[in-house]
DNA sequence: ACGGGTTATCGACTGATAGTCAGTAACCTA
DNA sequence: TAGGTTACTGACTATCAGTCGATAACCCGT
């Protein structure tokens, strides 16, 4: 509206990241600090503009480098495109959002400007960081259940107590070890090690150590139902 | 490369659909064909430049406007952001792509450059638009195992052997009839209308109507695994 | 070395779901 | 009314997830 009022700028384009990552039984995400511009003090998602000869998957990349170790990121997939004309005031900035996950062994310094966020208590966000954020909260949730992302958050080798704590924190309700182990097994996304974990302080049984068969995205063709006939739905079948 | 040869145009976006409908047994996907530029006799999904007063999704409505009645989409979704720096010649174009579909029952007049045509027999096509056209068929084809996105295919009222029929093109594999009945009534996908279709021409027992509950998507949360304690898998429990 | 505490593992049971199929029902035409 | 065609129903089976009690393997202190 008011049209020469104000004139609006081209179309600029900007990748941000949800980077998400189980730590201490807690599902977060890491947020840097706005000192200043119209949204100074409110908590932002990493990211920044799309350079003219940078690919989308490319730009994320490299603005991560400044906040985190890219090497520790386990995966990255497209979430989604915003283009809400007040996304941000003023200006006309479309927004591609990744979803980053870091294991949860990787505890790498963080610059001055940046820290985790639990996701179950967001703080004041920028522009539509927080609704971007709980769209990454959403995919990673749902792919936990249809694919074997797990190997994502969890580290290299772990016990079946280790991963149910790390599926735990990231879909926010109880899940049982039994049943976690039995299916991620049945399914062939763990495989047991052959190695024990080392007895606790406390005592108790040493614990089998499984790790992700891969590292690399995987459906669940289980959950493809109305599945063609000669495509059986037992794994040994 | 030489980058002093050709200057790179500044970042530019553009907004593609992937419209699909099953007709005749049939998934098929709209298509336009170049009739000039680099991709001239090429194949080509609707769309054109995003405009900086429109958001992505008024844009990519807009553009089908010209080559279809807007009104028969039931279902219009982002789909994914392609940013390959050689995904057209010479310039640099974003193309955020959008899955659209359209039930079965309706047949609207296309204008003289824009064709249907069967997924399983894809055209040369233009530029990156092939591969953006399977993404859209995996998309259709992984949600309605675990959507009611059925509901976008269908015509208002069908029977069970036409949305079986519906069910089977846009999955490319054969689905029972029986079976496919069941789970969606279980899921409470589709409900009796309490009518009978009129018998066919070749005699036959008449059969049940059904109708989609909902036109929206709803995801069923059956497929939710390691679901927590308190919210129990079973529908009627 | 033995018993109690702790953590881990295993096996059995139940209920829900999907895939299949044979038998029955309801229509047509001749 | 018989035979052909399409639709519907119920039963059977296999798979899978959720639960729980019983057992195993470690610690420590006595």
């Amino acid at each position: 509206m008011s049209p020469g009022k104000k004139p609006i700028v081209a179309t600029d384009h900007e990748v941000l990241a949800v980077v998400l990552q189980v730590a201490d039984d807690v599902l977060r995400v890491l947020l840097w600090q706005h000192d200043r511009g119209p949204a100074a003090g409110a908590w932002a998602l990493p990211g920044g503009p799309l350079l003219t000869d940078e690919t989308l998957g490319r730009s994320v990349a490299s603005q991560l480098a400044e906040k985190v170790d890219v090497r520790h990121l386990s995966h990255l997939e497209q979430l989604e495109t915003r283009s809400d004309l007040d996304r941000i005031p003023q200006t006309r900035v479309l927004a591609t959002a990744y979803l980053g996950l870091v294991p949860s062994d990787e505890r790498s310094v963080l610059p001055g400007d940046t820290q985790w966020h639990s996701v179950a208590a967001l703080p004041t966000m920028a522009f539509d960081h927080a609704s971007i954020t709980l769209s990454g909260v959403r995919r990673l949730r749902a792919k936990l259940s249809y694919t074997n992302l797990g190997f994502a958050l969890a580290p290299a080798v772990f016990t079946a107590s280790e991963l149910q704590a790390i599926y735990q924190a990231a879909l926010g309700h109880e899940v049982s070890a039994t049943n976690l182990k039995r299916i991620l097994l049945r399914r062939e996304q763990i495989v047991a090690t052959g190695t024990h974990s080392a007895p606790g302080r406390t005592g108790g049984r040493p614990a089998v150590e499984y790790r992700f068969r891969t590292r690399h995205i995987e459906v669940t063709d289980q959950f493809a139902v109305l599945r063609p006939p000669d495509q059986p739905r037992s794994l040994n079948g």
